[in-house]
DNA sequence: TGTCACATGTAACTGGTTACATGATTGC
DNA sequence: GCAATCATGTAACCAGTTACATGTGACA
């Protein structure tokens, strides 16, 4: 996972372990941590397979190690952003954060199959709920199981808030779709 | 964080390693997976601790164990579950499920405190946001980060569906709210 | 001159996974 | 008799963390 990262960050441009961790913290910070712990030994990884290059900084300061992507680099982080989502949060999050470096096609495609697994899952959650209920409609106290019960609603709500956000990236990353306080055809 | 779950589980009532896996997958399944390899170590340090303790069964069939909560393991779990919620949702999520055994004291404050919590994420992320706009106005081709501004919205969603679902906890978890289909003073 | 941010790296440990090994019991 | 499921356990592996070790450059 953190490796894919490191490729995505270096699409933008080369830098050093060291602005990677901080630019980690910065942006997907949120819901991915990296440690130098972490990063070193990924960054090792990667130059041992020759997905990226290193480059030791002469001029300002020493040692200091630039890494740049790899051609081969590129196109394993494409080909893993190209792949199909799966209902893991972090890879999903993560993946949609580097989605602006895949193709269109592939992009509305995973989007889509993505927004279907989730109403598959919705679906399946409300079956499960109406089962549950009817469960508890038979014991003395059902208050006593309201905690346990409601991390199934926790679920459904969870589910239905991605559904949403996946609407509005399939519907707001379509260039012919309204674009305000700007025209999108000068 | 297994050992808690193996803790709660017993508060039910003894099972076994195999009944543990079973009852996780088909309950907190969805966010949590606990594997044989995790699950049986895990089992062994709780009863080297002496948090539970275990027994042969002897009647029906040979080599199967049966776990039973000691006073000690009772006493730690409710210690965990009393703990500040954290902005981490499996944590967060697990408390929740075992919540029906906190007291309502504590319950509640903790409830109150995390959704504070949440108001404060939510206003922290509006004001990145605001700023990132802000920056994005001034780049010639907005679109092209779509993705990855995205996931800042993402964050927001995510917080607001988590206020909503605690808020709902705080509301349903009073025993004089009203409680459609049943009188609550028979 | 001291302290902070920059910068890289390693070692011990932790908490998990996967795959394997083993064997009993149940139901057809 | 054989397949499925019940039932426990271990070993090899993996990805990460924490803490430590080391050194540079800026600046008050």
């Amino acid at each position: 996972m953190l490796e894919y990262i490191i490729l995505g960050l270096l699409m933008e441009g080369n830098m050093s372990g060291y602005d990677m961790k901080k630019t980690i913290d910065l942006s997907i910070g949120m819901f991915y941590k990296a440690s130098f712990g972490s990063l070193y030994p990924a960054l090792k990884r990667l130059t041992d397979k020759e997905w990226v290059s290193v480059a030791e900084e002469e001029g300002s300061s020493k040692n200091k190690k630039i890494y740049s992507l790899l051609p081969e680099g590129r196109q394993q982080l494409l080909h893993w952003l190209g792949e199909p989502l799966t209902l893991n949060r972090n890879e999903f999050l993560l993946k949609v954060f580097f989605y602006d470096y895949l193709d269109e096609g592939t992009r509305n495609q995973r989007l889509e199959e993505y927004r279907s697994k989730l109403n598959q899952e919705i679906g399946r959650l409300q079956a499960v709920e109406q089962i549950v209920a009817g469960e508890l409609a038979e014991i003395p106290d059902p208050q006593k199981h309201f905690f346990r019960v409601s991390v199934l609603s926790y679920g459904k709500h969870f589910f239905k808030m991605e559904k949403e956000y996946v609407e509005q990236l399939i519907q707001g990353a379509d260039p012919n779709h309204e674009n305000p306080g700007q025209t999108s055809k000068p």
